[in-house]
This record gives C-alpha cells, structure tokens and sequence, in this order.
DNA sequence: TCTGGGGTCCTAGGACCC
DNA sequence: TCTGGGGTCCTAGGACCC
C-alpha cells in the first residue's frame, strides 16, 4: 500500500500561512518576473484562471473581480515543504519526497486503522503548517495518485465525486462498485502518466476514461505505445510497477535558466546572466559532491514574439570534470561567446551540467595537492559556499569578466545602490571548445 | 510592454565492432 | 529473388511530471 499526501494549492497555501487575510480571497502565485501564474486558490480557479496563464491576461482581473497575484517566493515554500514532509513521514515507514508538495509513503501493508491515520496525519500537518492537504490510499503509486485527485475533486467540485472520498481516499476501503465508478468518471488525460498527446492518441481509439486505459490490454499499451503506457496499465489494475525510491539516485543533470524581464541584445548582460547561471548550478553541484564533465550553455528569442529567430545552444567538455564555480563560469562565458550574434532579441538564456559523476576520493585528493594549480580551488569553493550559506546568495561570488578593473568597478557601483556585499576578483579561465 | 524552471525516462537511428 | 546477425554506445527528440 502506498499513500500520497498533497498540499493543496501549495504556493497559494503558503502565502496564506503567514497572510491569513487572503483566505477566501482569489489569489495566485506568479512565476519568474512575474510571468505566469504558477499556483492558483480555487477562487482563482473559479475566475478561470488557467495553470500556467500570462500575467497580462489575468491582470484585468485584480480590478474586477479582487484578484490578488504574489511574486514566488521559493525560500519560503522550501521551507514550509520541509517541515510538511517531516510530518507525513509520520503515516509509515518509508517515505518518498517526490516534489515540494507531494510525499508518497510506502510499506503501509497490513497497516491498522490506516484511514484513521491518514485522518490524523492531515490534521496534524494542518494544525502545525497550515497547509491543507489530501492523502490517497491504494496499492499503486498510479492508483494512490489517482485516489489522491478523488480525494481533492470530491471536497472542491461537487458532483464530481461522491463526497464521502474528500480529504482522504482509500482504494482499498472502496467497493468495487465504486471503484469501477471513480474510473468511469476519471478522463484518462487526469490519470498520472498519460499527458496531452497520448490523451489525444487514445482518445482516437475511443478510449476515453480512466477506465477504458484499465481495460486495454497491457500488450496492446506496449506496441502500440510504450513501456510506460504499458506500465500505468497494469498499475491502474492494481499490479504495482513503480516502487518507492526512498534515497534520491544521483542527479544526471542540473540546470539552471530564466527568462529575462526584458528582451537583452547585447553581449555583457548576457555574459553576466550566464555567470550567474553557471554559479547557481556550480553550487548544486557541490551541494550533491558531483562533478559535471560537460556545460551547455543557451541562449534563445522569446517564441511568442514576431522578429527573426534565434536558438543556439554550445557544449564544452571539461576535461577534467569539475565543480569549480571559476572553471564553470569559464566555460560558460566562453561558450557563449562563441553563440552570440548581434540583432536578436534574447528572451531566456541557461546553463546546463551534464555527465555528472560522484567525486571520487582520488578527485577530493587531487584538489588539495597541489597548490595553485586549477585543482586546488575547492577549499576557496566550500569556504564561498558557506559564507553564501550563512549570509545569503551571492554574498561572497565569482566575477565574471577578464578584465579585473572593471570588474572592481562594477562591484564598487553595486556597492552603492545595495547592501554591502564581498567579492573576489577571479579571471576567465580558458577553456578548450569541444 | 508582459508568456516558468526545473527534472526524468524511453525510443529510434546511426556509428561502430566482431 | 536472395543481400549476416548480433552487440554497444551515443545523440536527438519526444513525452511526461510538478
């Protein structure tokens, strides 16, 4: 058995934590620059505001209809998903933390009273977060999934679902009548692992509901489609397929990449956004013990604006791998160097690390070797990351130009519209380009 | 004017090997 | 007419998730 355990409306639940005056009211959380709303209440959803919907679509609405938009603020929901999640570990004995605001929890087989628990537990995440969450119970991660969406659906669409299933849903508890019900009133498009297009695909072989992909035979799921398909077929008839993974397997990639408020054309601020790209994902990086061996770095226009087109992306293999935030940034701003062209109107711009590896003992060795050579750098890497750690992003970071009085100027400029902050002076570092 | 930022897995096809 | 039969590795692209 497994359960899930939600947070409704996560971001918009947050906020209100810590504002109680927007309960009740229509709110959404909005992306990066204030893109897009990336989290709506059910007030806001009511409005019809869509997941994923541009600002300036819905700004219309703050004056008609009291809609209130927040900027993201991640730090806070980071928070707050931590301590949601120390509470629903509390259900059983294995826990998967599988994104900011859903935690699956295993081994529950044989569990009494488990409904009870899961009662206990919501309430119990609710008293001390003020999060309000729903659990769905079933003996797949597919099914425990869909029993979660019941759960939610039964409390805030009524007719939906029968009532009885709000809050916590237990597909082991249902008769099967009603679990042939809860598929039949399930579209296939909401069963999880089967998106947009496979929707559409079997929407043409008129299968339409939740039920009908229980139905088709597995073998049918497989040739016709995938592994994966055939996989969210068997767990839709109770055959478990996907298991818990309790310790996170290592990450393959990190990436790190934002839209700009405004279009950029010229090289420096580029240059300068690519740094702090390749700093940001050089601390993931040190924050797992890995090394990348390759950096990707990108730069595109916007695809929703007419003007000539731009979408280039360069690769550099870092030989030897590394998690140097001063070999990173090196590479990155020679990559994109070598992209740029003058005339476009750069939307969005990112850096990638790919073919990462565990640092290995002989690795860890090797950078306190040798002194002064690019290797010994991480002793400077951890005491930045600390000092970052403790007094916040980019207190102490890496300058990204090759010409040292500029970037002191720079600094010295920054220094007087902001806080204080320290910087080291550090030069490009060459790289070869792949 | 203004359109998110991360990730994963699977498959197909090409290059290359014996 | 028939045109070997596997393997592996790599990459690009598609699809999905939150």
């Amino acid at each position: 058995m497994f359960a899930l355990i939600d947070g409704n409306n996560f971001y918009v639940s947050c906020e209100r934590a810590f504002r109680p005056s927007l309960r009740g009211l229509p709110v959404v959380v909005l992306s990066n620059n204030d893109g897009c709303a990336i989290a709506r209440s059910d007030e806001a959803k009511a409005l019809g505001v869509k997941m994923g919907q541009p600002h300036f679509e819905i700004r219309h609405l703050e004056q008609s209809a009291g809609l209130v938009c927040l900027s993201a603020n991640f730090e806070l929901y980071g928070d707050i998903s931590d301590r949601m999640m120390t509470l629903a570990a509390g259900l059983g004995p294995l826990q998967e933390i599988y994104s900011i605001d859903e935690s699956y929890v295993g081994d529950l087989e044989g569990m009494r009273d488990l409904t009870q628990r899961a009662w206990a537990i919501r309430s119990r995440i609710y008293r001390w977060t003020s999060i309000p969450t729903c659990v769905g119970l079933a003996p797949t991660k597919t099914l425990a999934k869909l029993c979660n969406h019941v759960a939610k659906d039964a409390e805030r669409k009524p007719g939906s679902y029968p009532k009885e299933f709000a809050q916590v849903c237990n597909w082991a508890e249902m008769s099967a009548a009603a679990q042939q019900d809860v598929l039949h009133r399930t579209l296939a498009s909401e069963v999880w692992g089967i998106g947009r297009r496979i929707a559409a695909q079997l929407s043409e072989q008129g299968i339409l509901t939740a039920w009908d992909v229980a139905h088709m035979p597995a073998t049918k799921a497989r040739r016709e489609w995938s592994v994966v398909l055939e996989r969210t077929v068997l767990e839709l008839q109770g055959l478990s397929c996907i298991s818990l993974e309790q310790a996170p397997p290592p990450k393959k990639q990190i990436a790190s990449t934002r839209s700009f408020g405004q279009a950029i054309t010229d090289l420096p601020p580029l240059i300068e956004a690519v740094s702090e790209f390749a700093t940001r994902a050089a601390e993931k990086l040190r924050a797992g013990g890995q090394r990348a061996g390759a950096l990707q770095v990108f730069a595109h226009t916007s695809p929703f604006r007419p003007g000539p087109r731009f979408y280039r992306t360069a690769t550099i293999h870092l030989e030897p791998p590394s998690c140097d935030t001063k070999v990173l940034v090196g590479a990155a701003v020679a990559g994109v160097r070598s992209i740029y062209a003058p005339g476009y109107q750069l939307a969005k711009a990112g850096v990638m690390l790919l073919d990462l590896a565990a640092k290995g003992v002989e690795q860890q060795a090797l950078d306190f070797a040798a002194p002064g050579s690019v290797r010994d750098q991480s002793p400077l890497m951890e005491v930045m990351d600390r000092i970052n750690g403790r007094w916040g992003k980019a207190t102490v970071h890496v300058a990204s130009t090759g010409n040292a009085e500029k970037a002191v100027s720079d600094w010295r400029m920054k220094q007087e519209r902001r806080t204080p902050r320290y910087t080291t002076v550090l030069d490009e570092v060459p790289i070869a380009r792949a």
